[in-house]
DNA sequence: AGGAAAATGTAATTTTTTGACATTTTTTAT
DNA sequence: ATAAAAAATGTCAAAAAATTACATTTTCCT
């Protein structure tokens, strides 16, 4: 954990003069970073053992050591990961707070991430049939993000909305076609049915969902994140984002798997665009 | 900059001695920031006196700062902005190439904002009699995104992704709409004449975009994104994110200024959903 | 090959951190 | 309310670490 929010959660366990060095600590942590044992005593009117015992407290090896973990804490892009937005936060504030949070999550997700089932779901899209990508609610424009993606790689790709049209494409699968579904939760009734249907017509079916879901549970491969509690009570944020993510991750694996040459086919992909474009002025 | 990546590059530039030095951190670095100048000079083979000079020909104030500026570089989430995915990466590789830049590219997004306007949009938009949300191609999901956002907030909200429904939606607008355009590049035309016909009824345009694109120049305020360059040259990546991130931004400080009131209505959204769902056994 | 300049090392000095122990403050039990 | 115990804090000295000054070696150029 942050160095600087373990400071600030374990306040109340401090004693009075580690109180008044966490306080120079929070208030300043540059210039604590940068200064000695002795200067760090002095400005919290405390001597210098006392900072040391601090450091001690929070599971550092000493003075040294803290500082090397204040300092991680204060790289550019480390975020407080449990910076909740609060009522009275000025645009601000929560601007701040929710790109730092959502930076934070990725970084969460990235770490659950199994890269051999992602080796696997590479290698099963590239050799698949016919690609599928289905979601609800929030999910929904994770899936069309995919299909957008996947589109341009000028394989079969199909994606619906309505859950109808979900179900009766999927009863037409077969042998050698991918459904991803994706879901935060996996606790979306319509989508586990999906994975059901789906497998009973043999399509092999991969879940971006949340490991030991009943959605995971009916699915052939699963992609499981795990995403920090929402900054949001009410809603999906950082969940998507690390969704999207992924499917970059699998979008890049697939370019990166069929090579070379399918690569200058994204490319004429894109200068067909161009026709739709307002050129970019030179200078 | 990144110390690691400074070390890499001014790798010519060392003499003998610092080079063993600096092959030692790279190969090591996470071991490095926890070892003395005397252990490091073991290391390396070479003496502590070098091993200082080589920490000041990087321009830090000697032993203990370098290791600073080297403990924040290996900080958790401290991307190095510039890695792009290269032909023979592993999974592994890319997968965390394309999470690292990711969050590398909301940090810089995030430093782009202009939060005056952010504030001076969610204004707008918790006044607006209808909000529209358009985008095409990839940034088609972002609105499509935006469009499941804001739908729980009970407000008028459109969305589409057929350029001649915009059109039309458009035209019906009206004094105290607001139409919020959504193009990474600026420079897709029929979003830009989009933009014209809502101004001409009188809707309130705001572009998420780049700053001085054609289609900035066509909207009531710009919310401008500077997003590094993609990974992936032939798919946005980075920009998608960050629209969304700053998507959740807007409906964030819309929840805020609503109040409370609002907030419990969009618990009630929520509890609605959940008939739709397998319920979380305990334990 | 010889000399200047650069690089590196040695050893001493200074700075910084840590440990041992004394003193003060706080807490607890009567 | 007070004495004893425990905890907290400070003083000072020892240890560790980093830095400086200077000597030696290596490298490069003529």
């Amino acid at each position: 954990m942050n160095i600087l929010e373990k400071i600030t959660q374990n306040k109340a366990a401090f004693s009075k003069s580690e109180k008044k060095v966490a306080e120079i600590i929070l208030a300043n942590p540059q210039t604590a970073i940068h200064s000695s044992i002795a200067t760090l005593a002095k400005m919290s009117d405390v001597s210098e053992p006392t900072v040391n015992r601090f450091c001690r407290r929070l599971d550092t090896k000493g003075f040294p050591d803290f500082k090397l973990h204040l300092a991680q804490s204060l790289a550019n892009g480390t975020p407080y990961v449990n910076r909740h937005v609060d009522e009275n936060d000025s645009p601000d504030e929560y601007t701040n707070k929710i790109f730092e949070s959502t930076m934070a999550s990725l970084e969460v997700a990235r770490q659950s991430i199994d890269v051999n089932v992602v080796n696997r779901v590479v290698d099963l899209l590239t050799q698949a049939q016919k690609i599928s990508f289905f979601g609800l609610g929030a999910s929904a424009s994770v899936a069309h993000d995919a299909l957008n993606k996947f589109f341009r790689f000028n394989v079969p790709v199909v994606y619906f909305e309505d859950i109808l049209m979900q179900r009766m494409s999927c009863m037409n699968c077969s042998a050698g076609d991918v459904v991803v579904l994706i879901s935060h939760t996996g606790r979306t009734k319509s989508l586990v049915e999906i994975a059901q249907i789906s497998r009973m017509n043999d399509a092999t079916v991969v879940g971006i969902t949340s490991a030991d879901s009943p959605l995971a549970q009916e699915c052939s491969y699963v992609l499981s994140l795990e995403v920090p509690e929402d900054t949001d009570m009410y809603m999906p944020m950082a969940s998507r984002i690390a969704q999207l993510t992924l499917i970059d991750v699998l979008a890049t694996g697939f370019t990166l798997r069929r090579g070379n040459k399918f690569r200058e086919n994204l490319k004429r992909v894109k200068d067909t665009l161009r026709g739709s474009r307002y050129e970019k002025r030179d200078g």
